[in-house]
DNA sequence: CAGTTTCGTGACAACGGTGTCAACAATGGA
DNA sequence: TCCATTGTTGACACCGTTGTCACGAAACTG
């Protein structure tokens, strides 16, 4: 008959705060107070809590603890793609920033889809999240609107909001397209083809704002593509631009993947090193490629970090 | 007093099952019933209680339907970091693969750290999720086992748990190695340089394994080099063992990060095309690198569905 | 030393749903 | 006509926590 509380394998029933009250000989009330450190506690008795707690394996349930203290100490990302890089540092930092406060992250991708954006937003709502971070799908409706007013804290990063007021966090995207353009121009091109993606997207739209601004004050021809933001049609895109009489002799890549997928059309092309590429967004192999690549890097990290912070600003 | 009941803003009383049912006029467990398809409604009666809910914006509280019925329809993914495009890809892969069946993924990256992912593991299990998906860190302890053996679904991929059994979905990573490694001796190479991941980690170990076999079988010395997947450590590495005399004239990339820093390093040299590469894993500018580069593609989508879809299987 | 405050604790009612079971009306069969 | 059956519905307990409040004992006040 020696103490065996330890393992207690094979019965399925999950300890609850009851068990540990029974093992510490106290009520429930004072089990909840040591747990969640209120004051008020006899050291003694929030002692024997502790031990009995550890001996049993106790783990608050939290849906529990969610249901009556209304917050889920869960937040909700809603992004477009995991797998675009962008997004993936995005999401790191926001992960990594939420984790050291506790917070859990509930992953959403929408694949720039309106009604798969407003089904995550009714998942996520369900769930009763504490707070919202997302980088907004192009054509979305009023289906944040409800949640913002009922109080939902919202930030919108990389794009804002459409129809409704949100915290954002957005760098300037014309400024940088415009800059890139002017480096490309002050290196001596003249024929710069700006390959972005699809111009309902906020970012696309900014970014050739830009590139036709920077364009128009050299007295240069503007001469871009919008498309999806798929490798295989920017490199299309890339390659008839090259291929057609007067064709562009530097490119403006709307972000990693058009980049991508701008250097993979050059691989066709004889003396590739005459030709320059810009593009947006930062990615790992950036120095390994051949010709003179240059990017406008965004602070990923710190446009997550900071769109997680101002999350949590709001929910404290 | 035309009928206004729809919007109810500024109320901060989020709409609860007992609201609908008294819109409606009848009990609350009808409301339940209409709900979740339960049969025994009248259709009258149900399209009553449907329009009342629809009317009043009703969002079913999944905690407390979680609270009472043992599941939460979420799971747990721990992966080492999204950043890295393996994890990404798989990530992707796993999120669509469990929206499609209304599951919800908490998103944790523990930075290989069997630390974080034990203070993983606790969060998640205290939030009751119903199932868990992880690429298990080196030196896990047995912090899995307890959750194992209270049932909780685990499908470990990419690697095994340690300690524990799982259900597993892994490649064959050793083979993979092999045949790379074949493949740079058929062409001619016999100073074939791996450059791996920490040794600690699985999938590291086994293709350094397959390479060290396939090169003694062909009667060569292997010459490997193995630390932490960071793409400068692996851009020196390769520089050192290209310097040194006799260097290498091939590598082999023990993954993409790993691969992108030996493509880095091959900046450096004169004549790149004689220096042949494969890495592990696919990444988006493949193909747009200009030293003939090969690699051993996993199936990343197709693991990371295979995970998912073992993971719903047993959850239902 | 009586009265007031403080400390430590527990009983009990929520939180917002679902499961069990009983009640009631309508229907069908004998 | 009466009883068994079926179809609808609601009362109520319960899931595992936390918030409110009340209670008794100890400490402090004058």
């Amino acid at each position: 008959m020696t103490g065996d509380g330890e393992l207690r394998a094979g019965s399925d029933h999950q300890v609850t705060i009851r068990d540990v009250a029974g093992e510490a000989g106290v009520s429930i009330k004072t089990v909840s107070r040591v747990l969640n450190d209120e004051p008020a506690v006899a050291p003694g008795t929030a002692a024997r809590v502790v031990e009995a707690a550890s001996r049993l394996g106790y783990k608050p349930n939290e849906l529990a603890r969610g249901l009556k203290a209304r917050q889920t100490r869960t937040v909700g990302l809603i992004i477009a793609d995991v797998s675009n890089p962008f997004f993936a540092d995005c999401c790191k930092a926001i992960e990594q920033t939420l984790a050291e406060r506790g917070y859990a992250l509930i992953l959403c991708a929408s694949g720039e889809d309106a009604d798969s954006e407003r089904a995550y937003v009714e998942l996520l709502s369900r769930r009763r999240i504490d707070g919202l971070l997302l980088a907004p799908a192009p054509d979305g409706g009023d289906h944040l609107s409800r949640e913002v007013s009922a109080g939902l804290p919202v930030v919108a990063f990389d794009r804002p909001a459409e129809g409704v007021q949100t915290d954002n966090i957005i760098v300037s995207n014309r400024d940088g397209a415009k800059q890139a353009t002017r480096h490309l121009i002050s290196h001596g091109h003249e024929r710069i083809a700006f390959i972005g993606d699809d111009e309902r997207i906020y970012t696309a739209r900014k970014r050739l704002e830009g590139y036709c601004q920077a364009m128009r004050e050299a007295g240069l021809q503007p001469s871009y593509h919008m498309q999806s933001g798929a490798i295989s049609s920017a490199r299309e895109a890339a390659t008839r631009s090259m291929q057609s009489p007067g064709g562009a002799t530097a490119f403006l890549g709307g972000n990693s993947l058009i980049t991508a997928g701008i250097m993979h059309a050059l691989q066709g092309v004889r003396i590739p090193e005459d030709i320059a590429v810009v593009g947006f967004d930062d990615f790992q192999l950036v120095s390994a490629l051949r010709p003179n690549l240059t990017v406008v890097r965004q602070p990923t990290e710190r446009l997550g970090q900071a769109a997680a912070r101002m999350l949590l600003e709001r929910l404290d």
